[in-house]
DNA sequence: TAAAACAACTTGTATTATACAACTATATTC
DNA sequence: GAATATAGTTGTATAATACAAGTTGTTTTA
């Protein structure tokens, strides 16, 4: 076994299951289940966004999206407007109060990473972060990709 | 936004979506499902374990674990044993199939990080492996030892 | 050592996140 | 202006999961 993308590909497919669990298992479903957190934290940094540019990147169906969005609003965290130059969209874009909603629920996440990474450096810290970093952003253009691609012919 | 963990924790958590939305989306269901993968990886790497063994392993109820290996069962990939020194229990182990089929998809899955991966140097690569082994393995630790937790005291 | 408590697994049921298909309202194209 | 395409919604189905109750086997204890 010394493919280092097969080592990779193992340990990313672990990595994932895992951090679920931990998720679910440390967090509960009180604080803000998975999707409403992703929703919040790409509003907050990527501002505003119709529900179809959320949709493609993250390669969802517009209807998982849509159902997303709704507990959202009614609980005042994401606000959504028709779009004035298209009607058919809506823009979404962060509250003062989801802003304020997800930083509470980032400072209870934070404490698993506190644990988790306790003994390593600040490098590999940072190394791990920057990794993460560029890895997620090519996924993210892959999805964006394929999302227009899909859309081209379907 | 200058705390390093909590970087990570958005970016881990972004990632853990990423990475399921390309399983879903790239390899189909076809290949083999997420569960049935992770366990055949699990039984490959650590031999033989009960079902109780790989649920706290992962923190899943014994109950999902044990919906998990019916197919695989059937599919003739796992084998399960009545345990000789404790009749309640059963040990799994990977069949010679199993180790095929493992193949065959680890092989399909490592396109996409050949793909999302190219432009990495080959101390990149190790690097980001070496840091997932040491994050997953805190990780197990941590479910492990949850696990007996809720066993004693439930 | 028999009864009680406990443990490993299974089965029934509910929940959650998702996709796909059909639909509505609006835009674009020809 | 009619035909086609697009953004989002709603209906329905599936998959992965947890929790609760039940079964069978094991350990503790009075």
């Amino acid at each position: 076994m010394d493919d280092i993308l097969q080592q990779i590909e193992q340990e990313v497919a672990v990595f994932a299951r895992r951090i679920e669990g931990a998720r679910t298992r440390t967090y509960g479903t009180a604080q803000l289940d998975r999707s409403a957190y992703l929703l919040l934290l790409y509003l907050q940094q990527n501002g505003q966004c119709t529900q179809g540019e959320y949709a493609a990147a993250f390669e969802l169906d517009t209807s998982t999206v849509s159902r997303q969005i709704v507990p959202l609003v009614e609980m005042g965290l994401v606000e959504r407007k028709v779009a004035p130059q298209d009607k058919r969209s809506s823009v979404l874009q962060i509250t003062a109060q989801g802003i304020e909603k997800l930083q509470e629920v980032r400072q209870a996440r934070r404490e698993l990473y506190e644990e988790v990474l306790e003994d390593w450096t600040p490098s590999e810290q940072g190394q791990f972060l920057y990794l993460l970093q560029r890895f997620n952003a090519r996924l993210k253009e892959r999805a964006e990709a394929r999302a227009a691609m899909r859309k081209g012919r379907p």
